[in-house]
DNA sequence: ATTTGTATACGAAATTTGTCGTAAATTTAT
DNA sequence: ATAAATTTACGACAAATTTCGTATACAAAT
């Protein structure tokens, strides 16, 4: 069972990680103009990321072509996971509860996505 | 009108702001103690990232006796509003909702705290 | 063929974060 | 009063993160 460590991306891989997550494939050029029109960064300093990056094995990449495609190496669910894992206990005690409560009060949702979050708790509820 | 700028703790600084809010006031002794229950660290780096806290505004001292006593300057719920909205925008998509189904999906909720959240959900509702 | 533009590779610097050793001050114990 | 223990102050270092300049390779355009 050889045990695959986790590796905990940073604030800015976690944004390009974002940008491969929502488009599947992506070249640096592609990556470096989502991340410009929220961010100032030069175009070597993304390349830098990404190619960081793949040496951790956060993002794999075809470099077959001079223009390397790049692609998420990890899911956008297991980061999730683990991230959450980490604020629940560093920041709400623990209490997954607690961030729920903190996150519906300050974030509005929806009726639809408050209806969506009801079922959910039904199905917990009948377990 | 004099913003304040918000300053993000780190991990470890984190940690420290947990066993503050939970005791109100602590000296460094305590909360290294604290800490030492869960992690491995010398003394005088709890001392030194305290004094950095107090550098950046995170935490108030009285150091009127020899032994400074310490208390958190930044509020818990603040903090979590603050940490909490970051996450949604840099790995929900901008989605409470999926937050708040990923954090009930993988972190079990006892009845009594599902009740509380569908009771939020109702209040939410009826606005 | 030469120029121009685009891409990668690489090294280096600046910052941040976490770590700790040592000195000085002060309190407590002997 | 002296020694031992505790505490703060301070500097320095290592690792990680982010940034960017420059060199090199290669493709496309002229």
């Amino acid at each position: 069972m050889a045990s695959v460590k986790y590796i905990k991306p940073t604030e800015s891989e976690l944004e390009i990680l974002q940008v491969l997550w929502a488009r599947g494939l992506a070249s640096v050029r592609e990556v470096h103009e989502e991340l410009s029109k929220t961010k100032e960064a030069g175009y070597t300093t993304t390349l830098k990321l990404m190619q960081i990056m793949h040496e951790k094995g956060l993002v794999k990449r075809d470099d077959s072509v001079k223009t390397h495609i790049y692609q998420p190496a990890v899911s956008r669910e297991k980061t999730q996971k683990h991230l959450l894992g980490k604020m629940i206990n560093t920041l709400f005690g623990g209490s997954s509860t607690q961030l729920v409560m903190q996150a519906l009060g300050n974030h509005k949702a929806s009726p639809e996505e408050l209806d969506e979050i009801q079922k959910m708790i039904d199905n917990l509820k009948n377990q």
